[in-house]
DNA sequence: TTGAAAGCGCTAACAG
DNA sequence: CTGTTAGCGCTTTCAA
């Protein structure tokens, strides 16, 4: 690889010309030296060694990503549109790792990406204990923590730009209630996350307007210690097993994510339960499978090109401005309507 | 940012002694040294800017990925997979950027990994010109391309490591011979790429192997120039329209990839043909979807943990041993058994 | 308008 | 056993 020196040589100019040639300060030479430096660079076919350049500057054009895992699509399609704007608006790149929900992994690769020189990370932490995210934070490194609200206990510690997650909830239940629905359930992973945590307090929240009162059941299905969220959809399943053979089983439910709702609509079908016939389904997320399942899914959208641009645009903010205080941007869902969802027939409740 | 340097003063030894500890070479000095480094290590929270050590030693641990796009739960999973092992095995992380199946885009990225210092990409090209990757490979890059057997017209430039596409295709189709169907079709995007080029040899393949003669129609679906995946479903869709205004449509199907066949079963039952009744459908990728859908799909899996070791262990072995030579390892994939394949109607052909 | 020189944090001879 | 030293490739004053 040729290295600054070898295009000054080629040119001769000092490296500083160079430098300068390549740093856009364009103005300080005359027009026939530029022209020289940019023969030399493409003759050899130059292309300057980041690296180097950070170690310099302390600027790496990264962005740091941490999400539970690339195989569940709506993180895969998340960082794709994070890296997309990241590239075309300020031409940097996204490191995604995965952590698979554990925390252990998550504070080692966060290690990892601060001892890269990493000065933003986009976290979606899925973790009640968010300790090693403040301790990131005053190491120096900026948090962007996404799908979850601020913790209003304490000061803001750092950026959040995030769905809605008790809307979320809150809009999945009134639909179902609003489709007559008497009986609700909502089925999530055990274990406690931020947003799924809000999610079905706005879920319980709706209930609990609703007059006549609805009867709420929540099903937690118990999962291994840490997952890549490629069981998901066995959740999903277990847990139409546990609403099949209950007697006065609920009506309609909602799925904390999209994942386990396809899991579910199959375990339901199992049972010989049809959708949405005898059990209405609404899903979270969106993702781009679930306009093609059996039935259609209704779910919860989330603005992502929008929260991509804010999340990026937030961390180059940050960047630009070392002392930018941290915010708070907060997105709002919306229901789309599929067919998993129809009114409830009477008959089935007592 | 504590450095080195600071370590060093406050255990009073030399940079170097600390550098010599940090790297293992603790039989040169007494334990007492060693054990005042570690202390002062803890006290700092001190982590080495591994920028700086790269500078030095040319190597940075991280592995870099190119993948069609990520939304695409096919390559989540693998990108999911081979992290994990470059992380457990080797300590390395794994950098994956997603080309949009554009090749600019991919040059691009290319590039930049270079710029980074990045010594090894691994890469699902997509495309079928491949002039991009040789020139890369001739850059000093390592290429590890999967997907794809290597193009038997030149040299080896670079790895393959890849599932048996041409099989892949063969099983596929023969399935559906196997079950008495006597008209099949593929369905695959519009363009080419070398792997579903393969797929396709190895069904027309199997067809003109069988006795009597099979007949198969390819089902082409135009495409925008560059597509994060997204899509996939739709053209899946689009095909079973294609399908079911055939008079003499094919009993028997096989898309190209399971997002396809989601989209594909989706459009079919549109069309109120049903699975496998009227038509049976085989997918390919076993993306953790395909399990529940409806019904659930039979789809040729493909030995991703396994694939990934290698991927990770000839990355290393070219990273440790630099003149170690382009090799092929091809897999095999097998034939998922489900529901959406049954027995053809002859009733239904001519 | 251009160049010389210092230094980012670390490693690896080499000398002591 | 420990310290001194010379860079890795680049940027950035500062001087010419």
């Amino acid at each position: 690889m040729p290295t600054i020196q070898d295009v000054a040589r080629l040119a001769r100019v000092s490296p500083s010309s160079v430098s300068n040639a390549l740093n856009g300060r364009t103005q300080r030479m005359r027009q026939e030296t530029f022209e020289r430096i940019q023969k030399a660079i493409k003759q050899l076919n130059y292309q300057p060694n980041q690296i180097a350049r950070h170690l310099k500057t302390g600027q790496l054009p990264i962005l740091g990503m941490l999400v539970p895992s690339t195989a569940n699509p709506s993180f895969g399609e998340l960082a794709v549109a994070i890296e997309s704007v990241a590239q075309k608006m300020y031409n940097y790149r996204l490191l995604v790792c995965n952590t698979q929900r554990d925390t252990a992994i998550e504070s080692a690769m966060l290690n990892d990406l601060i001892s890269l020189g990493i000065k933003v990370v986009i976290v979606n932490s899925s973790l009640a204990d968010t300790a090693h995210l403040s301790l990131a934070a005053k190491k120096g490194v900026t948090i962007i923590s996404y799908d979850t609200r601020p913790d209003s206990m304490t000061p803001l510690p750092y950026d959040h730009v995030y769905p809605d997650s008790h809307m979320t909830g809150w809009l999945a239940a009134n639909h179902l209630i609003a489709h007559g629905h008497q009986h609700l359930a909502l089925v999530k992973p055990a274990g406690r996350t931020i947003s799924r945590h809000e999610k079905t307090a706005g879920f319980i929240h709706a209930a609990h307007m609703a007059r006549p009162k609805i009867k709420t059941t929540i099903i937690e299905v118990p999962t291994t210690q840490s997952y890549g969220d490629t069981e998901l959809g066995k959740i999903g399943f277990e847990a139409a097993h546990e609403i099949a053979i209950n007697p006065s089983r609920p009506t309609g439910v909602v799925a904390i994510n999209d994942m386990i709702a396809i899991g579910l609509m199959a375990g339901l079908r199992q049972h010989n339960l049809q959708i949405p016939r005898d059990v209405s389904v609404i899903g979270m997320d969106n993702i781009p499978t679930t306009e093609f399942t059996w039935p259609p899914l209704t779910t919860m959208a989330m603005p992502v090109q929008a929260m991509a641009t804010t999340i990026v645009e937030r961390a180059l903010q940050h960047i630009q401005t070392p002392h930018t205080l941290p915010d708070v941007f907060c997105f709002t869902p919306t229901l789309l309507e599929r067919q998993s969802v129809s009114t409830a027939l009477s008959s089935h409740e007592g």
